[in-house]
DNA sequence: GATGAATGAGCCTTCATTCAT
DNA sequence: CATGAATGAAGGCTCATTCAT
């Protein structure tokens, strides 16, 4: 699959599957470099410093990590809007239960957040951003006469709880039943669901 | 209010404070050693290796940490459920936002958990808890009378998620209006509420 | 000579000794350490980092390096004057010949200084405080008498500048007449001096 | 002035500067290449080790520095003997005012030179021929009957440690009245001065 | 002529830990 | 109870150097 990737790619995925497997700290260069199979200093040709190594990460993972990337708010009609709420939500969490390393890594930058005020700051807005997204995407169902026009932000906010917590649940390997609690979470925010 | 306190305490105490502070791996016992005023190998008299020491803290931590903690279901009527539901979890979250020590702590062994076994399975088994925690407390509600006999579990575990997040986004300085969010939480596993 | 002299005390004297065979740069704690016979990180106990057990070596060096302490000028007479600072200048530089470690490291901090502005400050004042030794003492010399009222401070500077470079000339190995060039120097400041 | 210098130059050039503003062991090829503005094993093309680039600096270096290039004897007469001394002693010193890179690099090797034992015999040959230089001049003087024929030596030697220090407290920043030291020193040697 | 890629050696520093006292 | 003294292991980083291209 990936026989002859460049170093470079090579070192940031070795620091992926590593950061998520022993924390940000836990995780030396020389971890790294003997992963890739090369020498200590070579992660120097291509990152300045691990701390840079560690931004590059935080950037790869977080450039991903975008409502509109799980939520495409112009596909959104109303007819499917709550199909599409819960098929787009689900396929949101059940990422997580491929345990790939970016979302550990996510994890490792959301807790190292509490300490450095830098990513704190960027992680504080791409949260804010998904708190956003699903308000623009509740607007927009209010607009389209599905969803109720009481309470939207609190609504927003209580969908983006859950599925956010959702993905960490399943990260410890907490059993529950995700989907329905997403359908349910759902529910309450659409005008006259079916639950009454 | 703790002239005196005891070298072992001492050292919890400091301990806590800089983990909250620093992360687990980003405290040494040099510095705790010295944030006690004592010397590094005074700590060892109190306990045999850093791993233990940590072990101590996560026991202390999750000691208090339990559903009950928050929760007294044996105090809750049919009269004053809903109302019993939203105060107590208020009290809950509210902690995070005076940002104790213990909280981020907590924090803290979370994030390990997913690279040390050992806490995996304690903490899995505190979440766990708390999971059935709400589900006995929404049962007695179906008891009572003033919750729907449907989905508990599922409501259940929807509480579980919100209160535990709240606290999350509290800790990162996220602004919600995090009591109205408890309240329609609470509102939509009650039977009839007043939404309707 | 020194049997049992003590850690703090060894790693002073190896760096001083390495120093002027290696440079302050040349000169890495490792070498430091296997020269005392103890670990790396033992030196650490005693100096919390390199750069201050080499300021420490820079007070040490200088602390004795000052113009009174070759100088005495109260016990310069209108009689002894002019012996009285040959003999002394002379043992003055003597000192070099010796070659002992601590002069060549002045010599280290002497250039470092150029690049250390931290170190050129004190250096600085360290050579202007010698220059107004030798004035304070022509000075003294015009107030006995033995000293032509005129150009002291020239003549002052001159003397500072000779005696400075035989210094450094004699660690260089650079074989010249430096008593008689000593004598020369002090008897063209002298009034009506022999020479005449 | 240097629109297309060659690259050889270029590495020559920036590794004055460098080693002027950092010290010998204090510049890196890292560095010069990057002042360069090429790339590190660039410099390999040109020379064989870094050893081998800071030898040809040495030489560059002190080949321009001799004796022969400051005074030039044969341009010596009965008549301006002294005030050509003077002048061209003035030249000598200024230079170093102007804080030349050539100048700094020049005092990096008297200090290396003690620990490296290759410079210290060229370096001694040339102070030694600096010392000779005015040996002989001093010497022509005696012979144009100007100069004393006594202590040609020591004299000559005097004038010597003078300018080389001037130069020293120059790049120090030390302020003196370097022209008038220099004056007196030169006078003093002068038969039947202008002070008696 | 010059570079991209890589390396072994070594540097300063910190850490958890030990042990005699 | 507690400390002074010390250590092996490891961490991040820089350096001079090499070599295929």
């Amino acid at each position: 699959m990936k026989k002859k990737m460049n170093t470079q790619d090579a070192i940031v995925e070795a620091a992926f599957t590593l950061i998520a497997r022993h924390g940000l700290k836990g995780t030396s260069l020389s971890m790294i470099a003997s992963e890739v199979g090369i020498s200590k200093p070579a992660i120097y040709y291509y990152f300045p410093s691990k701390e840079e190594l560690v931004d590059y990460l935080f950037h790869i993972v977080f450039d991903d990590h975008h409502f509109s990337a799980y939520f495409s708010i112009n596909e959104y009609t109303k007819e499917n809007f709550e199909k599409r709420l819960i098929t787009d939500g689900v396929r949101y969490f059940e990422e997580y239960k491929h345990n790939s390393p970016a979302l550990k890594v996510v994890h490792e930058f959301v807790l190292s957040a509490a300490q450095k005020p830098k990513y704190e700051k960027k992680l504080k807005s791409i949260m804010e951003q998904f708190l956003e997204g699903f308000e623009a995407l509740l607007s927009y169902g209010v607009e389209l006469g599905v969803i109720s026009s009481k309470n939207t932000k609190v609504n927003a906010h209580s969908l983006a709880l859950i599925i956010d917590n959702l993905g960490n649940f399943m990260i410890l390997g907490i059993e529950m039943d995700y989907k329905k609690i997403w359908e349910t979470a759902v529910s309450n925010v659409m005008k006259g669901s079916e639950r009454f």
